[in-house]
DNA sequence: ATCGCTTTGAAACGTTCGTTTGACATTTCC
DNA sequence: GGAAATGTCAAACGAACGTTTCAAAGCGAT
């Protein structure tokens, strides 16, 4: 996870910037070099310059995104289990951990907070399907440690019950992510956090209220075991 | 919905059924007229001349999956309100009309279980995306009827609200759909349905939680009102 | 058998794609 | 200042794409 820096070069940071907005707002099949490398006001053969490969520069485009967002999940869900040693972090907490750091990366963008949650979108629903080695071990360590926080804190759900719920907020976090676009444009109208802040108040509510469902809520560690991997 | 027919002539059916098996397994931009006659053991120039373009030929396997599986879920929606006149129909049966119809179809398929749902999903996933007119037409139909029954059911719920948690509903589905086959072949192993009539138990049971969350559950009938529009 | 229509076949069309080339410009470093 | 490394540029490459062309083959009706 430590292998890319932010360029310094002016090009190579050009050439970041425009794809990754192209690939926010068109999907990544449906940019071509020739996009990228005119809206950066570089050559056409500048990519593979600096990159090697469109497949490359693509790669480099999805890190600069998710490694943030995976690092702070992790920081984020170690402060919460550390605020209740011994115990089960509240599930409300543990799911709040896994899907804010998507919106607090959104300052630190130059995209607007539109593209960025199309991008974030178009990442997570790609899983599976051809992404990067590297976004992929993301999501695998992502899993793990939030599989077995959601597990400590719902023992009584069996594992194969537990998996499955997990399956269902992924989705909907998914979802929430690449079609509330019109949503927000509905309802909140202007842009800056606020409007995504309530959202997110609202998926975690509803997504607690799922995984709680007929479970008996935990408040004493349970014991350890084999862990289902899931695309986060 | 009713402009299409199932196709009588060998080659055109040749085509549709190549056509399907292919953008279920590879997704519809990674599937080229060449794939398709190739499987379909036909000439080139074949899809051209039965359909018109390769995109009305998507359209038209879409199509195929599609409309039974949204006259289905009108259909039960119709009978699950009528089993509760003048009162709202309980929350797991509006969702189990919306649901269910997916999986019902698939043994009216050709396709492996494993196919249809990669197919289905991939169809849901792409929306307000490119999809053809008639499919979108088919979706707000469905959003528009499902949304006003959600709405009688959870009538205290605020009408954004309700709109955010169908969303995420929506998004769990689709979920299942496009990632479950790693699971379920995880879990259940055999094909058949009553693994998946497993998995949409569990669904029903986690959407009702999460809809249901902090409302009051009714069993008045509410006024009507503008709806919202979802992409079922 | 022959006409009219439908269906196939091999080949080619014009585009677009990611990538490569090689000449030229710029910067770096001694 | 000049050699070496680095970056830029226009142009072209080969491959893949959806689609078109047009001649040949099939085929039911008269």
């Amino acid at each position: 996870m430590r292998d890319f820096t932010i360029p310094e070069s002016g090009a190579k940071r050009k050439l970041l910037d425009a794809a990754e907005l192209l690939f926010a707002e068109k999907g990544f099949e449906a940019v071509s070099v020739r996009d990228i490398t005119q809206l950066a006001k570089t050559n056409i053969a500048a990519v593979n310059y600096h990159f090697g490969s469109r497949d490359h520069l693509l790669t480099l485009v999805m890190m600069r995104y998710m490694t943030p967002v995976t690092e702070e999940r992790l920081v984020r869900l170690d402060f919460v289990e550390g605020k209740w040693p011994g115990k089960s972090a509240p599930l409300e907490q543990i799911i709040d951990a896994l899907v804010r750091p998507l919106v607090g990366q959104v300052k630190k963008s130059e995209l607007t907070e539109r593209l960025f949650y199309k991008l974030t979108g178009r990442i997570f629903a790609q899983q599976g399907d051809g992404l990067p080695q590297q976004i992929e071990e993301q999501f695998k360590q992502v899993s793990e440690r939030f599989s077995k926080a959601f597990a400590k804190a719902l023992p009584s759900l069996p594992p194969e019950e537990l998996a499955w719920r997990i399956h269902f907020v992924i989705g909907g976090m998914i979802y929430m992510l690449t079609h509330g676009e019109v949503f927000h444009r509905i309802s909140g109208g202007a842009s800056g956090s606020p409007t995504m802040d309530v959202t997110l108040s609202r998926f975690i509510r509803f997504a607690a209220a799922g995984l709680r469902e007929g479970a008996v809520e935990a408040m004493a560690p349970a014991e350890e075991g084999p862990q289902a991997t899931f695309d986060f």
